[in-house]
DNA sequence: CTAGGGTTAG
């Protein structure tokens, strides 16, 4: 076949399209994944995980670049040549958008196609759903599921996995899971995409459950199965299940490449096992930015943050161009340690010397770092100068810093900044709160709370999980009357409580919501979900086992306290991971220095 | 000869 020759110049050039002209819904067929065009809308996700998006483009432009890609597969072809092109060279130039991430050129084609009388094949949709998914255009996807079918594709493996795939990242899990029951057969390639899938709907309890399905099913994990699985369980700070998942490589033999390195070292990381991370480093041979950021935020979290800027250096001795995420460690770890100078220094390094733009994640880690230290000034000149809107995050870490040194003004204005953008986040209320509680101006926390009551909004329930053998618990904050079954874990916890208070704990309880007597604000900090865990744990493993413990917000400071003494007199290592950072205690010392 | 992969502040 013969195409004509074109100039560069005049193919550079933009082709707006709408999405319903390119491509309109069809109304002839009524499946459950269509567009109802009597009600004029989509099917209501059955997923309550499931939250709306919208859609990154409403009407979608394409910018040509021709050069950037093969000059025979612009866009143009398609409006101007149509007649040259045969399905052949379609599906290939398809294909080939999809492999260079140019995934709205992929879907202008495939809308195309059509136009200029080419019938897609099978082989095709993987190509256009992967694109799809890349983009995340559900529409788009529902109603290509739709010509799968109607074209009598619905039982093919590829198109099929690639739907499982493409449901899954645009937030349909469910979608997801009922094609796949529905699939006449399955290789470890649609459990995979299963897995991954739920990972990355942060399901990771149920993608630990599908690769254990996956199993019973006879079906072989391979290394981007365990890719999945590792990241689930460091989500989850599931230990023993994620050094099964090691085994598991190292018994079959898999190969230790760079994806399964990674999520391996950030496994291991997550857990709070930075020795175990690592080994790993040292044992990968091919590295890339994703491994560093990895190992340096895993550190960083972990409180290391020497050994994270150590990291660093050698990183960029070793000629790894840092990114964004890079810094983002390297700032977090200056954050955790108080290192205000190195955190300046870097920040600085990262704008000029990296010529990286710093997003908003590296400004309110700046904001924390400093107004942490005590530099409010700064942090609120961070503030001012940025430019871009602060957002909820950013005003926490101002206000959190304003609880530490006491800037009740300053914290007024914070939370002010912070209601407006969320009034109906709770936690907010109860950092307002605890503001008031530390100038112990009851008045003002009875009025918060009265608020609370009053508009209903609850603070999110503490929860914190353990993992014992490859079983995790969950233990949820108790409420004092209703014990819920776990009688020997308060027997054990009102033991404790009085051995430490032999050991000269007594309860903190300025930090305690209402204005309660003190022995019921007592009751209330004993209760906490960590203290359950931890008691738990304590009654259910033997001496020399350090105890990890996963929170889902962050630890108090009557826990923090409870954790170091407990690490001294039961002389056992304790591991708690909240939800910013780890806390290893040890023989009644904790590694944060109680800087956090 | 098509489908599935790791990191991100507080």
């Amino acid at each position: 076949m013969v195409l004509p020759r074109f100039n560069h110049e005049e193919i550079i050039e933009t082709v707006p399209t709408t999405l319903n002209e390119a491509l309109p819904m069809d109304p002839t067929l009524p499946l459950p994944y269509c567009f109802n065009p009597t009600t004029h809308s989509y099917r209501v996700p059955s997923d309550s995980n499931d939250s709306a998006r919208t859609y990154p483009y409403d009407e979608f432009t394409l910018k040509l670049h021709s050069h950037e890609s093969n000059s025979r597969s612009s866009a143009l072809l398609f409006t101007q040549f149509h007649e040259f092109i045969d399905s052949e060279l379609c599906h290939t130039i398809l294909r080939c958008y999809t492999h260079l991430n140019k995934h709205l050129l992929t879907v202008f084609v495939y809308t195309q196609m059509s136009k200029i009388g080419i019938l897609p094949d099978s082989s095709i949709f993987p190509a256009v759903l992967k694109s799809v998914a890349q983009l995340c255009r559900r529409d788009l996807g529902q109603s290509i599921h739709c010509c799968v079918i109607k074209m009598g594709f619905g039982s093919d493996i590829y198109s099929s996995t690639a739907l499982v795939h493409m449901y899954c990242t645009c937030l349909l899990c469910g979608d997801a899971r009922q094609l796949f029951d529905e699939m006449p057969e399955r290789n470890a390639v649609s459990w995979n995409a299963l897995i991954t899938g739920y990972t990355h709907n942060r399901r990771f309890r149920e993608a630990i459950d599908v690769f254990r399905e996956m199993q019973a099913a006879g079906a072989e994990p391979g290394e981007v199965t365990t890719v999945g699985v590792l990241s689930a369980c460091a989500h989850l700070g599931a230990l023993n299940q994620g050094k099964w998942v090691h085994d598991y490589i190292t018994r079959n033999r898999l190969r230790l490449n760079v994806f399964v390195g990674t999520a391996l070292i950030d496994m291991y990381a997550k857990c709070g096992l930075v020795d175990e991370a690592e080994k790993v480093f040292w044992a990968m041979r091919v590295k890339n930015v994703y491994t560093w950021n990895v190992l340096i935020s895993g550190y960083a979290m972990n409180g290391q943050g020497e050994a994270a800027l150590q990291a660093f250096s050698r990183m960029v001795m070793e000629n790894f161009r840092p990114d964004e995420v890079t810094f983002l460690g390297v700032l977090c770890a200056c954050c955790h340690q108080g290192l205000v100078k190195e955190g300046r220094w870097h920040f600085l390094s990262m704008k000029e010397e990296f010529r990286l733009q710093p997003m908003i994640e590296h400004y309110s880690c700046m904001v924390d770092l400093l107004g942490r230290a005590g530099f409010l000034d700064e942090a609120q000149e961070v503030i001012r100068t940025m430019n871009m809107k602060p957002d909820p995050i950013i005003w926490r870490a101002l206000l959190g810093a304003c609880r530490i040194h006491g800037h009740t003004q300053l914290g007024e204005f914070a939370i002010r900044n912070l209601l407006e953008l969320e009034p109906k986040n709770g936690e907010n209320y109860v950092l307002l709160s605890n503001l008031y509680a530390r100038d112990r101006n009851w008045v003002k926390v009875g009025q918060v709370r009265e608020m609370m009551n009053r508009t209903g909004i609850h603070k999110v329930p503490g929860c914190s999980s353990i993992e014992i053998g490859s079983v995790v618990y969950e233990f949820v904050v108790s409420d004092i009357t209703e014990p819920g079954g776990y009688e020997e874990v308060y027997k054990l916890l009102a033991v404790i409580k009085r051995q430490l208070e032999v050991a000269g704990y007594s309860a903190d309880t300025n930090i305690v919501l209402y204005d309660l007597e003190e022995e019921e604000k007592e009751q209330t900090l004993i209760y906490h979900s960590e203290k359950l865990a931890l008691a738990f744990g304590l009654l259910k493993t033997s001496s020399d086992t350090t105890l990890i413990i996963v929170k889902n917000l962050r630890i108090c400071q009557d826990c923090h306290q409870f954790f170091k003494l407990i690490s001294m007199i039961y002389r056992r290592k304790i591991t708690v991971r909240d939800r910013h950072r780890f806390h290893h205690f040890s023989g009644g010392v904790c590694s944060c220095k109680d800087y956090w």
